[in-house]
DNA sequence: CAGTATCCCCTGCGATACTG
DNA sequence: CAGTATCGCAGGGGATACTG
């Protein structure tokens, strides 16, 4: 493996991961405690979350920052890698927004037929 | 499964697979024969880039066109939707040409330490 | 609150062989 | 050339229980 077919590929490798990049893009908007994370992108167990967050973490995207204080404090916000990742993932975010009808109905047909 | 949680949510839906985005990006240069495709997405088997261009196709973002000609002759285009797609793609793509450098330099030490 | 530790499933993907 | 048809498995992810 010496590098990426290309640009794309290199950036499919950093957010391969069911959940990474809702928990970039939620970021964005600003730092977050674990637990707002956690609410935030719905359906994560804390195992997976975790386990994202230190590959987010060992990539140079996101940084987490412990208070060390009890109970628990710890935050996880982005790095300015991280924020041009999240930048670049924004068009993705307006596109599903626009078309978000056009494609509830096509799963929807798809779930049916799935049942049938 | 009524909707999605966001707009990020609702795109990822659309382009989950393995070879998708690297699919929808490459058609967006040129419409494409099967085999370019092929050669154009390395790694991906014919089971594979075929089942995933059905569900592109199904969710109307992909459309295959039949020559009905003998040798077979098919290619595959980009609706409207699936452009508009693609260039919400874009953005991805080149962040990962500008950050090529740092991102092989990151996996190739967490090869290292796999393999240690 | 912010995690670890296990167990286990399932399905997405790859490899191979074959066909109109 | 452009696919189908099977087989098989790795490993990413879910569920649950527990902890400093």
């Amino acid at each position: 493996m010496p590098g990426f077919s290309c640009g794309l590929d290199a950036t499919l490798k950093v957010i391969a991961g069911k959940w990474k990049p809702l928990i970039i893009y939620f970021l964005l908007e600003a730092p977050n405690r674990y637990g707002e994370l956690k609410r935030a992108v719905r359906g994560v167990s804390d195992k997976v979350l975790i386990q994202q967050l230190k590959e987010l973490e060992s990539d140079g995207i996101v940084v987490r920052t412990d208070y060390r204080e009890v109970p628990p404090r710890v935050d996880y916000s982005l790095t300015a890698l991280g924020r041009s990742l999240a930048d670049a993932l924004a068009p993705l975010s307006n596109w599903g927004a626009e078309h978000m009808e056009e494609v509830a109905r096509v799963f929807a047909e798809r779930d049916k037929w799935r049942r049938g």
